[in-house]
DNA sequence: GGGATACGATACGCCGGCGTTCCGGAATTG
DNA sequence: CAATTCCGGAACGCCGGCGTATCGTATCCC
């Protein structure tokens, strides 16, 4: 991690604690509204209300503003629905790693993050323990329960089907805007499924 | 298109013409090695042995510039074998779509295309009928074959293959570094095509 | 040969973000 | 109350790319 923050000195005037929340929220805005490029410390410290001083006092700088920022993140994730039939669960479950993308201030700050992998892999590694990692784990939790439950072929390499699902998703994220096909979570779902022993109207 | 390249005048010493393709080239290097940051006309210029002068007079900045290279790419795509099984010609149009993603020039410049898309979706759509329309397009005609040849079910909805197909490839290539589970070309077309009617082992 | 234009190289002023420093004021400790 | 540290705001010099202009040289049309 670059991050360094520095230590709380004992004298004096403490720091106000929220300007922590206040600066990683201003970054995500900044992020997801004008894109990396127009991540600057100015930017970030504008939106925020807040003087250029205060930021530099507390991280070393633009790198370590973006990965603060991208912690804040987690906090953003909804809980999944465990109710209903599995193939309803995964359709949830599917549309709630989908929805974000296009929408949402977290779907366009991937979009973003995505973009900074290429030149800062750091950040794409935080952002997926951050957020994709927990979202690819309770798609693997639907499945799991459709194995015990008879309900999908147990040899099934779950992880590999997971990515099946996942993959066209990130894809028409990133390609968003171009003639790329797309393609209903219906039919990712009752593609890819159909490829694990399970029939296409499963449960409806 | 963004693009407006100065008319040759009549009189005078005539524009070198190889010079526009060493412009290309260079700006092709400089994006794959570099990344969208470091993509300068100052960078391109130098690694192309240059005056800045010389590329100003043809074109309009960076973004036109950008654009001529991503034009030069359609070049590099190599030629779609026809030989083989239907399941080894799709095993091969996949790796042939995966493999520049990993090594090859083009697939770096890929990985910086989809981050610039983020704040030009135009080079996103330039790079998208350059590069990924042709391959997309070779596998739909892979895959008509194997409607035609009661290989897979006519009923099947071909553009949802396609991105089932090629989502996953996209998607490990962006989260490229990260933890994201691998999954095998073998894996990819073994679950997706079972989804269409494909037993899993149609041809080995 | 002469005029026109392109070439590489270099220099120019401009702009904007960087990271630092100072200010006057506010908050907290002792 | 005094010392200390934080706060927002503003100014600073620095750097690097921008886009333009100007060299001396090279190449082509008339």
């Amino acid at each position: 991690m670059t991050a360094a923050r520095a230590e709380v000195p004992a004298r004096g005037r403490p720091r106000d604690a929220a300007l922590d929340r206040r600066i990683a929220e201003a970054a995500l805005d900044v992020l997801a509204d004008s894109g990396i490029a127009a991540f600057t410390i100015e930017a970030v410290a504008h939106r925020a209300g807040v003087g250029k001083a205060t930021i530099y006092r507390r991280y070393d700088g633009r790198d370590d503003v973006l990965a603060a920022a991208l912690d804040q993140l987690r906090d953003d994730t909804p809980a999944a629905r465990d109710d209903g039939s599995p193939r309803e669960r995964l359709e949830a479950a599917l549309d709630f790693i989908r929805s974000p993308m296009t929408s949402t201030r977290g779907g366009r700050v991937m979009a973003q993050v995505i973009s900074a992998g290429a030149q800062h892999p750091d950040f794409l590694a935080t952002f997926y323990d951050r957020v994709l990692a927990p979202r690819r784990q309770m798609l693997l939790g639907i499945l799991r329960d459709g194995v015990s439950e008879g309900w999908i072929d147990p040899d099934a390499d779950l992880d590999a089907v997971v990515t099946l699902l996942v993959g066209p998703m990130i894809f028409l994220k990133v390609w968003h805007g171009t003639p790329v096909a797309t393609i209903s979570t219906d039919q990712i779902l009752s593609l890819a499924l159909r490829g694990v022993g399970v029939t296409p109207r499963a449960s409806d």
